[in-house]
DNA sequence: CCCCATTTTTAGACATACCTAAAAATATTT
DNA sequence: AAATATTTTTAGGTATGTCTAAAAATGGGG
């Protein structure tokens, strides 16, 4: 059983998620961005794990995952989003304060543990973010969200998911009292600066900017 | 704050388990049975540690720790004894199962998380093997237990530790059924091996050898 | 009290994962 | 297409924590 460093899966994660982001090869920088180094550190780390064949690398042209590098970036996220559903429900966290834990956590070594930690927890779907939880061979449901910006005028949806996860934004939204699994109906755009106005759970209604809508994403309803 | 690496960590809770037994300076060599390395290595890191004032540590000497040392050891402990509950309480891992695991999460860095997992947990005051969890503050609550070894005979107590915590040990007692506890009576000592005679809740009478009663911590009742 | 075995420390290396500065490759502008 | 700007890689270095082999200190037995 091959095992990697908490480094080398936190790389394995970043890439994961800059490639499903953009659907196409990353770059060094984009990487140095996300795991917070500077590019030459990347390129080091690029060279091992392509050593490893968890990555696809060619100088210069930036990288993919393997088969193997996706199954563990996949394994990693399934640990964080099924760490984070545990300190929130169960330990009374807010959403916006468990990141930071569950990148450590993310990293803990047990198949066992994430599995019955899996069960214990009910087998989420999603974590506290409304993001998708890998099961256990990499699954990720498809969520099919859009950005409430996008959502046409005079419809409704379900409040699923964030686009930006820093806790800034996430007590903004608090704040504002919009929460996973509310309604939320767009009313109307304002044409000068495309902020929204919308209407949550049928009963308040209130002003968001655009900014703000890109970042809200919503299971449209029928 | 200062942070510390998972390996002054396993050196302080090291230096503490072996200072808690001995009551006197701990040698290198001892150290290095512990965390499973070599005598030079230890020395390095005590260096280390003396320098950041953890341990006092005088060359061929051995070492003690220093006040604040012993309250990272502590916490430490605390946080791996809080987690072993968690696992087996919570989760239903075995009492033989979860030291590997507890040892990854006891690094975890997030006094609200340890506070809020203990209140979780309801605030045990033991772990699955009987040992005292250190409150916030570092305490311990003693225990006075003897070994079954040294129980008088025709006396009864509680089964409430073990000596030994190798899972090969923890599953010999699954398999005798003597549990956490339980009510146990000593009958009689073989006076040939020193072997034992005992009564488990007032039912099953086994027979014990003088090693395993060495190694099965007794509460003594009145 | 001296010799010798044991313990501990030092010296010198190695792997991981970072860094800065400079060189090389690629991309953009004019 | 040449010049310039940006990105990426290489080169060389640092800190952590480990190792082996050799030197130094300790401590018991005769």
């Amino acid at each position: 059983m091959a095992t990697h460093t908490h480094s080398e899966e936190n790389y394995l994660k970043a890439i994961w998620k800059l490639v499903e982001f953009s659907n196409e090869n990353v770059s060094t920088n984009a990487i140095a961005g996300s795991v917070n180094t500077k590019a030459a550190s990347v390129t080091d780390m690029l060279k091992k794990l392509a050593e490893k064949k968890l990555i696809s690398y060619e100088k210069y042209k930036g990288v993919t995952l393997t088969a193997k590098g996706k199954r563990i970036a996949l394994e990693v996220v399934r640990k964080h989003r099924l760490w984070e559903v545990f300190l929130v429900r169960q330990l009374g966290f807010k959403w916006d304060e468990v990141h930071d834990i569950a990148e450590q956590l993310e990293h803990i070594k047990s198949n066992a543990l994430t599995d019955k930690l899996d069960k214990f927890l009910g087998f989420p779907t999603v974590d506290p973010h409304g993001d998708p939880i890998p099961d256990q061979t990499g699954k990720i449901p498809d969520q099919m969200l859009i950005p409430l910006s996008q959502l046409p005028e005079n419809k409704k949806g379900v409040m699923s998911g964030v686009g930006d996860h820093s806790s800034k934004f996430l007590q903004f939204l608090d704040k504002q009292e919009i929460h996973l699994g509310d309604t939320i109906e767009l009313k109307e755009t304002t044409v000068y600066d495309q902020s929204k106005l919308i209407t949550i759970n049928h009963k308040k209604t209130i002003h968001v900017s655009q900014e703000v809508a890109k970042n809200i994403l919503i299971k449209k309803l029928g």
